[in-house]
RNA sequence: UGACCAAUGGUGUAAUGGUAGCACUACAGUUUUUGGUACUGUCUGUCUAGGUUCGAAUCCUGGUUGGUCAACCA
């Protein structure tokens, strides 16, 4: 542990964005200065792709000093609303983020405009009165020019009274639009004459009323970057592309230009990951909501009981590069186990119950046996759990004929109770069917833990609840909500949802132990042998649920 | 038949001209009152063909493969 410290200490690994930013800073650029921001689109909720660029902005920036600010790109008030800003905000700072600044890229819409009209002055922009179809069909294809706009050459004059007469509500939707002159036959389509503006008479869930015209991305997001300050604007790959025009409006503009570098976005096998998919598993009632435990949004893997220490270790592991990746899923599953172990409270729970009855036990007697909290954690103390004649545990710990390999209970063999007794197991009921309606078995009295006797070599220790004390609490079993590593690849005329694992969710009654319950939703706990689970927000004081986080890693379950 | 980007074990990611390392996964073992945890070990890798060099995963050239770009989306 120690030597993997230093290790990592003496020799910092750096991402290919840390390495550049070390470069700049060598190099005296920004003076000193390092800051980054995030950008979302308040269209959708957060997911596991964006903790990725989250940890990536904030951490770069908190490792040089710099600050990194949260700006909603807001430029398209048809698809953005006021629910999805609020939703963001309480996902950031769950993860453990705080922004320097919080903006929005409609605060910047009358620079932009004045922007617009200074470039229209030096004869960079023009209006176009070309239809969609028509600029669309003049832009060309990739390998071959486009065609320039008869209304390309344009006086001055001519398109500053235009452009004034869009701002101004003159125009309908559509009938004109602002281009910037760039090169037609620029072998990226993006320097095509891009359109800076468009017309919409919408309401802007900040602006209200007062704008007919919204900057497209390309013409906002970089001067956005600019007044703000920021010196490394960090995106995903597919804004590569565009960069040459981030860098042609901060040009174009003689302003701070920020320095855009991408970074290959986040997947992750048996999910999906585009926010439309996401959007239409929750319309379409795949799933119960944005924060259905099973989706890899912030607020699904929050529900589902993830720390952010578990989603910021894991944005840390998978790494930052250039290249396509699809993680596995293991790797995150491993990454909240390895949190929830240092952390989660034990508690005894038995998913498939069966009867074990102890005969030579006094009936009426109940002892309380003293069990550790957290193993990984002695400060979080004991507790006491009632022990008596009968018992609930696992269908799935007794067989009647075993296999060599099996250490749990069987007629004949010793095993132990944790926390109690060693018991030997010497016979079963059955029903008519044939099926095990208990199981009977006789206890050593002197075996009780912490007696010397209990020191004993046993091969197998199995968990239980006391029938007569146990609590029933609902537990929903979470599965990998596709079954299959790669939804989106499917066939002509088929869609992903056929991908959908039918048995992403099973609900069953557990008994669970009475004692130390803290009910508060996200409350997490270890089911002893089980795996990690926390209350959810439909948890009541009548009744208990729970939902499954991960199961512990199960070498046995693997070897069948 | 264009431009841009990328190619390192099963999956990710380092090595920045000098011994291909780390994590996850898988497998094997030690410890264990959780078949968990912890610890130890094993398997598996530089897309390809040339070139430069004492020396290439790294630099150059060609090829191959994959990704992105033709919304008045971001």
């Amino acid at each position: 542990m120690e030597t993997k410290k230093e290790q990592l200490e003496e020799k910092p690994l750096l991402n290919f964005i840390e390495a550049k930013i070390e470069e700049d800073l060598k190099l005296g650029k920004n003076n000193g200065i390092v800051y980054t921001r995030f950008p979302p689109e308040p269209n959708g909720y957060l997911h596991i792709g964006h903790a990725k660029s989250i940890c990536l902005n904030f951490g770069i920036a908190k490792k040089y000093h710099g600050k990194t600010n949260i700006r909603f790109d807001d430029t398209n008030p048809v698809k953005e609303d006021v629910e999805y800003v609020d939703s963001i905000k309480e996902d950031v700072k769950w993860l453990g983020f705080d922004w320097a600044g919080e903006y929005y890229a409609s605060d910047y819409f009358d620079q932009l405009y004045l922007w617009a009209e200074q470039l229209i002055k030096e004869g960079k922009a023009y209006v176009d009165d070309s239809s969609q179809e028509e600029i669309s069909k003049n832009r060309g294809v990739p390998t071959s020019p486009g065609i320039e706009s008869p209304y390309r050459n344009r006086s001055v004059e001519e398109n500053l009274t235009l452009f004034r007469k869009m701002k101004a509500g003159e125009f309908a939707d559509g009938q004109c639009v602002l281009r910037a002159k760039i090169d037609m036959a620029s072998p990226n389509m993006h320097m095509r004459d891009p359109i800076m503006y468009r017309i919409l008479h919408a309401h802007h869930h900040r602006t209200g009323n007062k704008w007919c015209i919204y900057p497209m991305y390309d013409y906002a997001h970089g001067q956005s970057d600019s007044i703000e300050g920021i010196t490394h604007s960090i995106c995903t790959l597919e804004f590569e592309v565009h960069r040459p025009l981030y860098d042609w409006f901060c040009e174009a503009l003689h302003i701070h230009h920020p320095q855009q570098i991408e970074f290959a976005r986040l997947n992750i096998n048996y999910t999906v990951m585009s926010k439309r998919k996401l959007l239409q598993l929750v319309k379409e009632n795949y799933v119960s909501g944005w924060d259905d435990p099973r989706m890899p949004t912030i607020c699904g893997l929050r529900r589902r009981g993830y720390t952010p220490e578990s989603i910021r270790n894991f944005a840390e592991t998978i790494g930052v590069a250039k290249r396509e990746n699809v993680i596995d899923i293991s790797l995150l599953e491993f990454c909240v186990r390895e949190d929830l172990n240092k952390r989660a409270l034990r508690t005894m729970a038995v998913l498939d119950p069966v009867k074990l009855i102890i005969d030579n036990y006094p009936d009426n007697q109940t002892e309380m046996m003293d069990a550790v909290n957290n193993p990984e954690d002695i400060s979080a103390g004991t507790r006491k759990v009632p022990f008596g004649k009968e018992l609930w545990i696992e269908r799935a710990d007794f067989m009647e004929n075993p296999p060599k390999n099996f250490f749990r209970m069987t007629i004949g063999k010793e095993v132990r109770l944790k926390y109690a007794y060693i018991v030997q197991c010497t016979s079963v009921d059955k029903d008519e069917q044939g099926n095990i309606t208990a199981i009977h078995c006789q206890y050593l009295p002197e075996t009780k833990s912490g007696m010397a006797e209990s020191n004993r070599k046993v091969k197998g220790t199995i968990h239980w609840v006391s029938a007569a004390h146990c609590k029933e609490a609902e537990v929903r079993l979470f599965d990998r909500l596709f079954a299959v590593p790669d939804p989106d690849n499917v066939e002509e005329g088929h869609t992903f949802l056929e991908n959908l694992n039918p048995d992403s969710l099973k609900i069953q009654t557990a008994y669970i132990e009475p004692n130390f319950l803290d009910t508060k939703p996200l409350t997490k706990y270890q089911f002893e042998r089980i795996g990690y689970f926390c209350i959810d927000k439909d948890s009541t004081t009548d009744k208990l649920v729970f939902n499954r986080t991960v199961a512990l890693k199960d070498s046995w379950a693997k070897g069948k």
